[in-house]
Parts: structure tokens; C-alpha cells; sequence
DNA sequence: TGTACATCAGTGAACGCGCGTTCACTGATGTAC
DNA sequence: TGTACATCAGTGAACGCGCGTTCACTGATGTAC
């Protein structure tokens, strides 16, 4: 038994039980639903809640606002995909095998369409309020730092190109490399291709051009 | 003397005098600013009058909606981007001075912050409209074109590292790159960075690699 | 060039809907013994 | 484990604002002669 009770306390002090937690947990899912058919500009609390299966209440019992909720959203995505792209390049041994690392991180990245349509609201709101874009930025920096670090763990074997000198701007450069894929899918939603071209954009990053791979053809 | 008279006359036989071309003009610049700032979810048509100094009468005068305005908004500034691009390639003689190349467009590409503002809140409503998304695939192949053939016009002179083989993937990986610095922009506001950065990422993607090009750091 | 006229662009008031926000209430959930 | 109780989560109705949309009207603009 914790001193708080078997329900456990919020930080508020308000009792958080079981139901509360779903009740979040099933706002949050069919928001992200309604977020990636609609756009966050044109979504309301309402359609939300009717998504849910809740009445409006319900959802002021649980988020001051749809920003609020929005963010919540964001950020619980976010770190999940930041596992996985940790995971991903933590597979090999100590020795990197660049292609099967760039395989594996393409495929994390560029898995579900719907995340780059909510991720791409996330990043219009952010560009007009420092907060917001404090939070996407430090997503970013996660994201290159496990890169970075998996570069310079391999140095050696596979030496980066001169122009992309140090394993950080590499990593940069792979985070750039994937918003401009990301741009691409949004657009003309081919999902197999996007993956393709972001395999091709890497592995011209990263290597020095001298191994040439077998060709990735877009559609 | 035109047929139609002085005044001209549109498409639907409406008499298009000054008046109204001013009046059309007025409100896609005050909606231009008020876009950039507020972000196309969060704009009301009262606020677009409000700024452009008419009643909301005069807007339905010249558009059907919001997203009628939207669209002529960005189609308009696309056009004028797409020219710039051209001049910019087209400057050199027909050698080409890849880094003085490199210079010249992404100075034009990543002049205006608001731009980029409005155009990714299109991308955002165009990743949920193929209609819309016609568009701007449209505009992308449009600046894709005039670099490829300004590479191909140029190829022996610099020739391209391997895995970016034809002068097509190259132009794509411009395009690509562009995309991706543009979000790194949006995020920290870094005008100038972000210049810098794209032309060390447009270096890496053209050159082998050999060329080592003086550092740009970023902030 | 000037005047009389016809048409059209923009006005501003009015209507009503969608939805954000609040709140008294109920029944679901966890607690104490 | 079972029961009585207290508290809290979610309900659903109500209120009212913001704003999209319409429209009869006016005075600005272009036309004819």
C-alpha cells in the first residue's frame, strides 16, 4: 500500500483512478484519429468527444483546452518514437553496419503517415510560440544525439564524407534528410517510395558515394 | 480598344474595373500577414477584412471562402518564387559555378520567414486534399525541373557523386533538402543558420566530397 | 471635354448556427471498518 | 469478504458569443453620346 492509497495521488492531489486514466487514455486516442483526418485547425472539442464516446464534460473534467490535449498527444508520440529510433540503432554490435541501420531507422521514421499529418500540425503551431517549439526542438536534438552518438561510436569503420565532417552535423543532416522526405509522403502519400528515397538521401549522406547500392526507383 | 471595352472583362463577362482588381489585391496582402501570423486554422474571415480594411460584404465580393482566397494566396506567391528560382540558375553563362549557384538560390528560397509560415500551413492542408496537393506537387516539379536542367547543362564540367546518380535525384534531393532546413527554420527562427546549413547540406548532395568548402557553423 | 445614366463594388445590419464553457446533478468507484 | 459511506468522474442541459453568410441599399466607377 502506498500512503497515498491503492488509487495513487496526482501532484494536484487529486485521487486518480482507474477510470480516469481510461477516460484520458480514450480521449487522447480518438483525438489523434480526428487530428490526422481533419487538421488541428479544423477540429473541434466536440467532434472529439463524439469520437471518444463522451460527453463535452468529460472532456473538461480532463484538459483545460484542445491545446492541451494537443500537446499531451505530441508529447506522448514523440517519446515513443524516440525509443524505438534508440532502439533501432541500438540492434548492431559495436561495429556499425551503415545500410542496416539506415534500413531499420527508415522504417521507424516513415511507419505510419498519420503521425508525419499530426506531427506537421504540431510543427505550424510550434512555429508561431517559443514554448511549443522549445519542446519539438528538444525532440529533434534527442534524435540526432542517438545518431550522433552511433556515428561516433563507429568512426573508423566508415569514415563520413569531408563536407559533412563531424558525426553531429551528420546527424543533422539525417534529421533534415527526413523532414524533407516527410514533406514528400504528405504529399503524394506513397509510403513504400518515401522509404526508398530516404534510404538513397542517407546513404549519399553518409557515405562517400564510392559504394553504390542497389537502386531505389521512386514511383 | 478591347472588345470588351476599356474596363476588360473576366471569364464570366463580369466587368473587372480598377476597383475591384484593387480591392482583390488589398485583402490577399492583409491576409498574407495575417496568416503568417496567426496561421491559416486560426484566421476568420472578420479578421482578414479587419486588416484589410473592408466589411466582410466586400470579401464575399471576390471569393467564396476562406480557402478560395487561401489557394490564390499561395498560388500567386508560388509563381513569384518559381521565377526567382529560374533567374537565380539561370545568371550563370554556360559553365556552371556550383557554389555560386548554390549561393544564389538559397538566398531566394529561404528569403521570408512568412512564406515559409504560409506555405507549410498549405502543405498541412494539402497532405489532406489531392486537389490541393496537385498544386503544390506541381510547384515542387516546377523548381525540380529548372535545377535538373540546369545540372544536366552543366554536367562534365562538376560531376555528381555516385548514389545521386542522374540529374533528376539530384534536383529531388535539392528539393528535399530545402524542406528539411525550412523546418529546422520554422523551429528556431535562425534565418541566417539556416542559409548557411542549406548550403552545406547542397554541397554535400552535389559534390563528391573532395571540395571542401569553407565551414559554416550554425547557431 | 462634359453630362446623364446604368451598373457594379462595397456597406452594414440582421439572422442564426455551431460550439466553447459552465454547472447542478447522478451513479460509478474506491475507502473504512 | 461484505456493507455503508464519501468522493469524484462524467452527464446533459443551458447560456451566450463569435462569426459565417445573406441581402437590400448607396455611392463610386465606367459608358455613351
Amino acid at each position: 500500500m502506498t500512503v497515498d492509497g491503492v488509487a495513487g495521488r496526482a501532484a494536484t492531489g487529486r485521487r486518480v483512478t482507474g477510470r480516469r486514466a481510461r477516460t484520458r487514455a480514450n480521449l487522447l486516442r480518438a483525438a489523434f484519429s480526428v487530428f490526422a483526418a481533419k487538421g488541428f485547425g479544423h477540429v473541434s472539442i466536440e467532434e472529439v468527444c463524439e469520437a471518444a464516446g463522451y460527453t463535452r464534460g468529460a472532456f473538461y473534467s480532463n484538459f483545460a483546452g484542445l491545446d492541451e490535449l494537443f500537446f499531451a498527444l505530441y508529447a506522448e508520440r514523440a517519446e515513443l518514437i524516440a525509443e524505438q529510433v534508440s532502439s533501432a540503432l541500438a540492434l548492431d554490435g559495436p561495429d556499425l553496419d551503415v545500410p542496416a541501420a539506415v534500413d531499420r531507422v527508415t522504417e521507424v521514421l516513415l511507419l505510419d503517415r498519420d503521425w508525419l499529418l499530426v506531427k506537421t500540425d504540431f510543427l505550424v503551431h510550434a512555429a508561431r510560440d517559443p514554448e511549443v517549439s522549445r519542446s519539438l526542438l528538444e525532440h529533434r536534438a534527442r534524435l540526432r544525439r542517438a545518431v550522433a552518438d552511433r556515428l561516433a561510436r563507429a568512426r573508423g569503420h566508415t569514415e563520413l564524407p569531408g563536407v559533412l565532417g563531424t558525426a553531429e552535423d551528420a546527424a543533422h543532416a539525417v534529421v533534415a534528410a527526413y523532414d524533407g522526405v516527410t514533406v514528400q509522403l504528405l504529399l503524394d502519400g506513397d509510403v513504400a517510395g518515401a522509404r526508398a528515397w530516404l534510404k538513397q538521401l542517407l546513404t549519399a549522406l553518409l557515405t562517400d558515394g564510392s559504394t553504390e547500392p542497389a537502386a531505389h526507383r521512386r514511383g
